[in-house]
DNA sequence: CATGAATGAGGGTTCATTCAT
DNA sequence: TATGAATGAACCCTCATTCAT
């Protein structure tokens, strides 16, 4: 068997047993085993633990923020461009579930030697919402402009909700919702707010609080 | 030594430990190291890893939990309940960022023992927004009622933003964000959207897509 | 069962094995075994196998080397303090002949990070030997004297002969020679060789090559 | 590319690694490489480890000693023939300190299968030297013979200070001493008293001890 | 109440070796 | 002749957990 076959499949193996267990109580024997392979054949092709986790981070990544920039017309509007983007990411989300775990679950992690790798790739993520929710932030009137902050702040709280409607979307029971309501129900919650944004209008509107 | 203090001690020491290093790479050895006390000391009280772990988690969420609930006045609107609740989440997450980092870092862990408490005490969390966008939710008009499954994913969504916006504010270099300000943030995306949900107006309007 | 004790059955144990199979070949399962004790209160005790050798070399060096010190006089002759020193490291090397192998077997080790130590050890035999040499080396004449290049090399002779002296005399078969008649049989070969370079009396005589 | 020399290029690589290495540390995999040879040719040839490592020692004690026994004329007087013999075992491990290296480090190794090889071969050598006192030592007055036992205790002396001086010369920092300096450093220890032993006069000269 | 002493089980990694081509 | 692909076995090391005191 091919080498390249190979390694893809172990990459598949590794992604659903770190998703199934988590980087650290998931065993090499395992994803061996799970990939038709001895160990020291998984040891010669992807050299150790932290480098076959490493790349399938990388591969997982690279292939969601591809497909969400393949949904995307750069000369749509702001308001399109969220839409197409959010469909995408669940569609993605949705059909590789395991590399979705993989991403999300280990995101966060501190401490092990690849937190580097993982935490760039978040950010890449948030780096295009940034950039969507910056370009259109232009208010036109007087009011306040948004600092880079806000923005920064509004685009990890975009993110967060995306994250965590992919999880509920993949561990609903009964029907699984389709990415297009999914990404509807996030537009539902968020889009006039970021609009207004865009003109200057905050909220509250002057004495609720 | 009194044993409550002492067992004080050692959760104080385990959610330490386990936010640095996550579940499985946390030793026993230096937790109790940490608490100041011997290891079988840790055992006779705690139990084992796992239960200690559970402990932990149930401390801190119950902590967040009951901390949201103090801030929130049961006869206000559901616009100034939800302010508040986030202030009181963005606050105590502030506080106890360890605390928290346990919370939301090991919140989606599959295949250990104890993921179904972690994932109850998220689901309480959730609950309570779900009640919230729920109760106000009951449109006046004659649109299309939101369906219980458009709720949920919205209180998904919610949470997940605030999860998000909760690590953003952490990790932050330079000047942390205030609770209030991370709370404005979040309202400023979401109570618009959300507000216009409980009349039953809908994103798209219309004919946009 | 105290700390204590266990350590040096287990350094002993260690002897045995780096003496039996050499730095590499000794395994750690086998030397715990030998010891009397699991594989982890090894570990507990001496930290990792490179330490344990490292361990081992120090307390064999340093005790062969204190034998030799204690079997020698400081105001006596250079000829009767090579005598007794040579008595007490053949007398040392026979009784302890697993600690003799280890220092000697692995003395010449390279790569290994405890290369160091090793040598740092062996050293210290032949620098005595060299004081001792050097010590002597004042001719009386005016016949060239000894460079410091000459005594390092004789130096090395002398310790070469000893150490082969000492494996030849732990592993014949038959009657085994005792300390005396070894030691004996290397003053016999250089000592005259030594006294006369004392007096700056070199071969060949002259014509001789 | 003929058998022969590419079977010679696997053995050069192999001296190589092993002297860099020792036995056990050496890998097929690096000595295959710097062969420039894929690893089951190397077996195909030399069909395993440890014949590749007998296959290494017995070449090159074969070209030791034969260069030896090339550097002596048989109808010399003993002193000129170890004279001669000295000169041209350091002129080859000078030339050759890999070969060297593996011949002498692994010397005394115990518990390997090759290990009677290994013995053999050193024992080669301290027989011609056995040889070479013995055939001297017949003293010519009435003093005490020497013993068999005694010839072979100064046989393993003299190859020991000769080991040990190769080392010497072989890793020595600044100017390397020429063959014929060592030579004439160990005959400068060795062979007065080799010369009085051959009349029957040993140390110490009765009252000494 | 508190601990020093001790271990069974399992994980990551390496290596000599073979087979199909 | 020559090699890419593949593995069984073993080794170093760690950790949660338990007794005897």
């Amino acid at each position: 068997m091919p080498r390249e076959v190979r390694e893809r499949q172990m990459l598949d193996a590794a992604v659903e047993v770190f998703a199934r267990r988590g980087y650290r109580a998931a065993s090499m024997d395992e994803i061996a085993e799970l990939a038709g392979a001895s160990k020291p054949l998984v040891y010669l092709y992807l050299n150790s633990k932290e480098e076959l986790f490493s790349a399938c981070i990388r591969r997982e990544a690279e292939s969601l923020i591809q497909e969400i920039q393949a949904g995307v017309e750069p000369g749509d509007s702001a308001e399109r461009r969220l839409w197409c983007g959010l469909r995408a990411f669940f569609a993605h989300t949705a059909e590789h579930p395991d590399g979705w775990a993989v991403l999300s679950c280990q995101a966060r992690i501190h401490g092990e030697p690849f937190a580097l790798v993982v935490a760039e790739l978040r950010q890449r993520i948030v780096d295009l919402v940034t950039r969507l929710i910056a370009e259109c932030a232009q208010p036109d009137g007087g009011r306040k402009p948004l600092s880079a902050r806000e923005v920064s702040g509004l685009a990890h709280a975009l993110v967060g909700a995306a994250e965590s409607l992919a999880g509920w979307a993949n561990h609903r029971t009964g029907a699984v919702p389709s990415a297009r309501e999914t990404a509807a129900t996030l537009m539902n919650m968020a889009w006039v707010g970021l609009e207004n944004l865009t003109g200057g209008r905050r909220w509250p509107p002057a004495a609720a609080v």
